[in-house]
DNA sequence: GTAATACATTAGCAAATGCTTATATATTAT
DNA sequence: ATAATATATAAGCATTTGCTAATGTATTAC
């Protein structure tokens, strides 16, 4: 997965926001269409993408379906700017060792 | 300029590609033409967009511009990863501090 | 001046995206 | 079994996106 492909699937506010949701606490699917202005088919396919990239988790219970954010997902993302530490660091000194620990572990 | 902004203009591959560019040395349109398989009205325009969203500076000499990362841009990323700041930390126990200075500074 | 170079902007187009409605699938309740 | 609930998938559509070709605008060279 490349950072670029993290980027594309948080660009979209209302992707962004389940995630954000999701990051909160585990929630089933009914749970995050309340709390949209879109249909629950909108929301499921934004999870589906969520799913695909690696962002999320779920397990299912019975008919419930509970979504959570995996903090995996957004290590491409963390290691693209660590790629790039050296510049961030000019104006952020303290910045590599914690950069180190979010790209490794 | 929210964080949903930022990971759209960094969700095109070749636009993230032209930034990295950017961010290691500054750099003309022409030289950066020349280093991808698009033409040059694609390159500013992916340019234009950078602007845009606050991600490069640009500075006039003579018939050239170069162009080159604003560390500020990505400002709006960084905040946004603070603020789930702990949902991070679960697994990256040292992170709160150097992101406090990203964001901040 | 005119031509050449560097870059930006416009128009048009194909592909991708995010949504809705309709429908399919799985599980539970009766 | 049948109906109800929870979620996923498919089809269709309007909008956005990234590209090219064409053109516009500065600046420098002659």
């Amino acid at each position: 997965m490349s950072a670029a492909t993290v980027f594309r699937v948080l660009a979209d506010p209302t992707r962004l926001a389940v995630l954000e949701n999701v990051i909160r606490q585990e929630m089933t699917v009914t749970d995050l269409t309340a709390r949209f202005a879109v249909t629950q088919p909108a929301i499921s396919q934004h999870l589906a993408v969520l799913r695909e990239s690696g962002l999320v988790l779920h397990r299912r219970e019975g008919r419930l379906v509970f979504y959570r954010a995996d903090p995996n997902g957004l290590r491409p993302m963390f290691r693209w700017i660590d790629e790039y530490r050296a510049f961030w660091q000019e104006r952020m000194p303290r910045l590599t060792t914690l950069l180190r620990e979010m790209k490794d572990e």
